[in-house]
DNA sequence: CAATGATATGAGTGGAAATTTATATGTGTG
DNA sequence: CACACATATAAATTTCCACTCATATCATTG
């Protein structure tokens, strides 16, 4: 599979929004089902002013939705697609930590990167 | 579909390493094909010390595999699946993009957050 | 083993992004 | 319309991370 630079670029932005730990608790946190910004805030202890800003960053980035109904504006995913992406990803890390766990289990002789001084 | 906060911390390092331009471009830039730093320093026009620092990370991260022959470290893709995980999410950003246009085109009532004042 | 080339590591620095502090905007209610 | 509440924005601060500079390690070759 091809990956050209202009691909990249398009996805960079979404990942730097998804890999930010508070970010990604946010939108994980919320369901389909559109919630008012304080609950998400007494959800994750966060404050005010930074769940506010996460929450931009996340609308601008098109992942969540927010809808105002009275005073408050209620917030939800944008599309539940998106969970099951992360989910693969997090599948290919599971699968890939049992390779390495296994590799490093038998001593099979790969790298010897930045080898320590045991023996010479 | 749930997504606790396990499976969070879990992805997180992974989404912050991809979320880097010039380690995504070495990431895809390298095919299963292994090749050597110098290689990829060329290809890419970064610094020697760069390229290295990027690699160890992309390495810890287990996205790539490194290979001594000789003088040379050979590096390629650990496994080519992690393109197709990132070609998906493309996808549904192509599609997302498709909708907010269209929203944007014809003007829906949705959200009007923080207006700026135009007619009072 | 000296010298050269390939790559890695460590300390230091600058800039960007996250968080906080302070304030503004917007909306129901008496 | 004044007040209280919900949320957003701006500016200031802190935290983090990519990049560079200097140097170390490792392998090859003479």
């Amino acid at each position: 599979m091809k990956f050209p630079e202009h691909d990249q670029a398009q996805i960079i932005p979404a990942l730097k929004v998804l890999g930010e730990p508070n970010r990604l608790r946010i939108l994980c946190g919320l369901g389909l089902e559109c919630r008012p910004v304080t609950d998400i805030i007494n959800a994750t202890g966060l404050g005010q002013t930074n769940v506010s800003f996460h929450l931009r960053v996340l609308r601008d980035a098109g992942f969540v939705r927010a809808e105002r109904r009275g005073a408050f504006i209620y917030y939800c995913l944008a599309d539940a697609e998106l969970l099951r992406i992360l989910h693969d990803l997090k599948l290919w890390l599971d699968v890939r930590q049992a390779i390495q766990a296994d590799q490093v289990a038998r001593p099979v002789k790969h790298v010897a990167l930045a080898k320590t001084r045991e023996e010479t």
